[in-house]
Order: C-alpha cells, then structure tokens, then sequence
DNA sequence: CTTGAAGTTGACCAAAAGGTAAACTATTCA
DNA sequence: TGAATAGTTTACCTTTTGGTCAACTTCAAG
C-alpha cells in the first residue's frame, strides 16, 4: 500500500548517466536531483549517500541490461571465438552510436569509475571491480572453449583473458580519451591476433 | 628582484599526488593548499584555478621527469623490441615499489586524468592528451625501427603501436582498480606477442 | 471513509568551497 | 636608505553542497 512512485529509478538512472557522460567526481546531490527531477528530501529518502545510489547505479546498469548483452554475445551457440570477434564489433558500433548521439565516445563507465575511484568510496569501488570481474569471465570461459577446440593457442586462459580485457578496456578508455572512434575499429582483428589463431597468410 | 619562493613547485607537487593517489574530482582548491602548505590568497597569485593547476602539474611532471624515462628506455641504442620490453618491465617493478609505498598500485596519471575529464576540463583535457600521444610515439618508432630490423612483423605500425600502447594502459588501469600487480607481470612478454615476433618453439 | 504506509515537499542549517582584496613582509637594485 | 617588485597573509564574502525535519499528499486495504 502506500504512494508509488519511480522517483527511485529515475535517481538510479540520472546518477549514471552523469557519470558516463562525465565522471563519478562530477557527482553531487544537487545534480543528480535536479537531472531527476527529485527534491532532495526524497533522495534521503531511498539512499542514504551519493556513493552508495552511485554503487546501486552500476548494479542496475549491469544486472539489468549490460549482463544480458554480454549473455547474447557470449552465448555457447556461437564458435567461442566469434562471440570475442562479435563482442568487439557490437561495441564498436555501439559506440559509432554513442558518440553520434552525445557527440563524445564514452566507453565503459566501470573501468572509468573504477580508476577513479580505487583509492576511496568502498562502495562504488567494490561494485566496479565485482562487474569488471565478471566481465573477464565471459572472455576467460570463450576462451578457454576456443582452447578446446583448438580453435586459439593453448596456455594459460586466466592470464589471457586477463591481457585480452585489459586491451580491449584500455581500447575503449583511449577512445573515450581522445574522442576517436578509430582505437576500437581493429578490435575483433586484434583480438584474434592475440589469441594466436593460425592464420591462413593472405597472398597478396 | 622581489621575494622568493617555492610555492609555486609546493602546489604543482601537492596537486599531482592528489590527482594521482585519488583522482581529479577529488582536487578542491583547500586541499591542494593545505598539502603544499600555502594560503589560498597565494594560490591565486600563482594559478586562476584548479584546472589551470593541474593542467600545469600534468605538464610538469611529463616534461620535467616522465619525458626523461622514456628518453633513455627508448634509447636508439637499445635494440628497438629491448626498448618496449626493457620499458614493460621497468614499469612493473616501479608500480611493485609504488604499491609498496602507498599500498596502492596507482598507474598512469594522464590516463586516468583523461579519462576522468574527456568531456570537461578542456585544459586538462588537452594536456592530458597532449602527453599521451607523446607516449605513443615512443611506441611507434619502436615498432617501425623492429620492422626495418626484420625483428617485428610488418604492417601498419601507427596502428600497431595503438593496439600495444592500449593494452599497456589498460594493463596499467586494471592494476589501479584491482590494485593487483600480476596484471602487469606478462606484459613484456606480452607486448613481444602483439608484435609477432617469429619465436622459437620452446620445445618441451 | 478512515487509517496507516509510502512517498513528497520546502524550509532550514552548517560546513565546505570558490573567490577577492587590502595590508603586510621580504628582497634587491639604484 | 628607499623605492619597486615579488610573494604572503588575513579576513571576509558568496555560493554550493550535504544533510535534516516536520508537515503534507497519495494510495489502498479493511
């Protein structure tokens, strides 16, 4: 019973998408309630800090959307090393997008928070490396399946996911950094080359 | 003529620990003066704002140190894949002190800087960038002089270099937010991989 | 149609932040 | 010695921010 209201959401939503546009340092109550269009009583109302509707943010974002996408991609019906390949061109178009429309690349707002805020604000902290944590995982397990079928070079898959995820994050931040596109066209090649496929030389 | 002092050097030093141990959005004019042990009437006198500031401790430290480092890793008398991985490794063991020292893996501080104000700051921005593509090209002439030698495999080395010098940041961010040094362990190794450098089946 | 739970509002407060300026101090050159 | 120059300090102001609270509104179940 009671008065029903999606003022939570839109807190959840105004609050993240400040900090992907802009930065999590960026944040303060006042702007997210005015984005919301929320007075700041209310905002006391459903949390109780900017740190912790920032975590709650990137919860949602990721455990309401983000996750399912990378569930599509990463899907077991699809050759482990073309969901990677597939992975790499849905972001970069994705982020054609992104920048059409906000006119700025704005990459992926775990890894931007995350560096940002590695030093303070447990809260958001922990949920930034929880998200990036499982984000390794689909490329581990890909991965490893492509391993599987020797369809990429064997070896350790934890230590290749690993530099695969930091390419391909360092990639979109460096995109994000210099508002060019161009740092994620090469991507699924790239990504490929890394996993040391055996390549049918093309004879020019 | 007039009085002397090094309040100027004081703020720039204070702003760039700041920035670099938390993050830009943390800077406010009382902190960095309260660091450097200067009153706010004489940070006024030196800069016209934090951005100013930070823009010019950014500059600073590239110019005055950073710029340095890479000079002699990157040495032409070094054999061009020695410099990148001599640089890679250089890079570990002085992130293995500075998390030693600050129970922190910090990183790179122009790239967590860009980042961070890829769509304010213009100042910083710019500087940031500015500094970042100065880094890139130590990697680039690296790559080609590897591709003359016959060391590195050949193709568009622009584009090679973006490719390394995103997986060497992104390496580098993900050990900030993880505050995990392995994540930077392999990346000589690594780097020598991306290149493609025909390698000698270690035979079992 | 009332009652209580759920949510909203506006007014308010204290602290922190950005910013200014006039008076002061130290240095050096003439 | 005394201007002129370079830098410092203090006090002050305004705006922004974080945070609280009591009064108010809406809704739905009994």
């Amino acid at each position: 019973m009671g008065r029903k209201s999606d003022a939570k959401e839109r807190l959840l939503e105004a609050a993240l998408d400040l900090i992907w546009k802009r930065s999590y340092g960026v944040l303060t109550i006042d702007a997210i309630c005015e984005k919301a269009g929320v007075k700041k009583g209310s905002f006391y109302y459903f949390f109780d800090s900017k740190s912790t509707l920032a975590a709650a943010a990137l919860h949602e974002s990721w455990y309401a959307c983000g996750k399912d996408v990378y569930d599509k991609l990463f899907s077991a019906s699809v050759p482990p090393l073309e969901r990677i390949t597939a992975f790499m061109k849905s972001v970069y178009e994705g982020q054609i997008e992104v920048q059409k429309e906000h006119g700025q690349v704005l990459g992926c707002p775990c890894f931007s928070v995350g560096s940002e805020t590695c030093s303070e604000d447990e809260a958001v902290r922990e949920k930034a490396r929880e998200i990036l944590s499982q984000q390794l995982r689909y490329f581990e397990s890909a991965i490893r399946d492509a391993q599987a079928d020797g369809a990429a070079a064997a070896g350790d898959a934890a230590a290749k996911a690993k530099c695969l995820f930091s390419f391909f994050e360092g990639s979109l931040a460096q995109a994000r950094i210099h508002n060019d596109i161009s740092y994620l066209k090469n991507l699924p090649e790239a990504a490929l080359n890394m996993l040391q496929v055996q390549k049918n030389a093309a004879v020019g």
